[in-house]
DNA sequence: CACAAGTTGCAATATTCTTTGCACATTCTC
DNA sequence: GAGAATGTGCAAAGAATATTGCAACTTGTG
């Protein structure tokens, strides 16, 4: 049962202890607690009082002692930190004290990126990279907030010389960058949360003329997932009501580097020209170190 | 499509779903669950009611037409298979091809979060959030790539209530909307890696102004920084060519979050409005039976 | 256009879980 | 060894949560 949950959480735990030491049943439950993060995070009071031999109020009263309200706070804090060392061991967040909205949000990212990291198929990365790679053309529909992972999707890949590009006006423009492709080409939807009607439009119209098609997605959508030839599954819970984006974007931010692998040397000489356009148009603000992209990703092992 | 280990859960629940399919609102409660399985597993039927839209008692309803005596037992199943389903694959996903692209870009997209996590005053982001709420008005400034980053953050912040407005369609606009802007509005510049020119021009002039400036930057943005009353720093290494946006966007992803707890009753009230405006205008796309094998419907918008 | 079938929200009800007052038991001190 | 102080269990009060009856609404059909 525990796994190597113990650092983080034990850790914790037992600096909450007062000076005094705790009391013959409240170091029982706490060795329950401790022992049984699982259960803890969990059960009810009732549970784990019976489990440790003890009464109901002693759950309370020694959650009490410990600093926290009640039994449901002390859960709380429980839950968040046995999740967090079931996802992210090697992280083990030394400030999660579960603080400001901010904070709160940054550790749920954080969280949410070594499930992604652990979960994620590569090769369906690698197969779409490949597939933009060979296509003729890559449209990206991507509508409300998710608008911005597309966006940066198709920005970068565009950098890195592949025809890419994101459709967020609305519509009408959907349907005619839908009407433009077919065979040969690749349409990705980002969608998470929610589905946008347009959005499932366009990827089943797209399958139907013969494009392929592939969905980022928080699993959530199987309209989405039944038009797509591969799905990446993204986690995408935020702490607040919105959806987290970040994950989506590690995804997008991936898909790009694998793109920028699949041939190293048009991605190089896409850059230059680029590099040479922003000089000439004179829109950065200082000449930036000249980057090696030849190098940076040389060393492909696949 | 993926078979992986860790789609148990949706797979699963998805299998609960009985022959006819489920209503409009179970539907969408059911994506909710998907998609947010940690706020499922833990979560009361309320919350989850709330996040999805509906009310309390489809909860109940829903978790009986999946077969289940009511939301506590549907939700201890969701819990078992969620936490399995965090524990278990975990070494799968190391093996298979630790050193592509994708997988080497995720990992340092967790790093630089890591290291965010780690750094980052919430202190800072929590004067931004409130100087944006207090704000006439807000301008978000971001060109190239980190555009993606403003726009998110600019569609979460009016979703939450606020006026806030990414300007992303070039100097002329920009020039535009920084003419608009003075003592009582907010500009936040976004900039990673290379700074545009029109980014740090804006930035000074607005700060020239009156209005109040924060920027979200690398470290390497002295520029931009000056112009800046505080200034998020973020990591933004990419393993290849280009810069990360992932940490960019987990902050945006925590300003908002924080910006959303200023004003709770405001925030709630907008995304009700929202979402009322969403569905009259048919946006989401509410088909809640997928299933179907030679039914081949024709998605018409509702 | 009206009716019927089905769906959803509201609100009262029922259930479960947590907390706390009180009494008994145990232990420590003089 | 007696008294006081503290710890613990029991059970009732209190709070939170889930369920269900009912009415209003929407959708499909004649």
């Amino acid at each position: 049962m525990t796994e190597r949950v113990t650092d983080s959480f034990q850790d914790w735990l037992r600096d909450r202890v007062p000076e005094r030491g705790l009391r013959p049943k409240a170091a029982a439950l706490l060795e329950v607690l401790l022992s049984q993060p699982r259960r803890a995070s969990f059960g009810a009071a009732a549970e784990l009082a019976q489990l440790a031999g003890v009464n109901v109020a002693t759950v309370t009263r020694t959650a009490q002692a410990l600093g926290f309200a009640g039994w449901p706070a002390l859960q709380q804090e429980l839950r968040a930190r046995y999740l967090s060392s079931l996802s992210a061991p090697q992280v083990a967040a030394e400030h999660s004290g579960a603080g400001s909205p901010s904070s709160r949000s940054l550790r749920r990212d954080l969280d949410s990126l070594a499930l992604l990291n652990r979960r994620l198929d590569e090769g369906v990365l690698r197969t779409i990279a490949e597939a933009v790679a060979a296509a003729g053309r890559t449209v990206i529909v991507a509508d409300g907030s998710y608008a911005a992972v597309g966006m940066a999707l198709a920005h970068n890949a565009r950098l890195a010389g592949y025809p890419v590009a994101a459709v967020t006006s609305g519509d009408a423009e959907l349907a005619n960058c839908v009407a433009a492709i077919g065979p040969g080409d690749v349409l990705i939807a980002i969608s998470f949360w929610r589905l946008y009607e347009s959005t499932v439009l366009a990827a089943n119209e797209a399958r139907a003329r013969g494009v392929r098609v592939f969905a980022l997605t928080d699993a959530a959508s199987p309209a989405l997932a039944n038009a797509a030839e591969e799905v990446v599954m993204v986690p995408a819970e935020g702490v607040a009501f919105f959806p987290s984006l970040t994950a989506g974007m590690a995804v997008a931010q991936a898909l790009v580097t694998q793109l920028a692998s699949v041939d190293p040397a048009r991605t190089s000489a896409s850059i230059e020209t680029a590099e040479g356009m922003w000089s000439k148009f004179g829109l950065l603000h200082r000449r930036p170190t000249p980057p090696a992209p030849a190098d940076q990703h040389s060393d492909q092992p696949d």
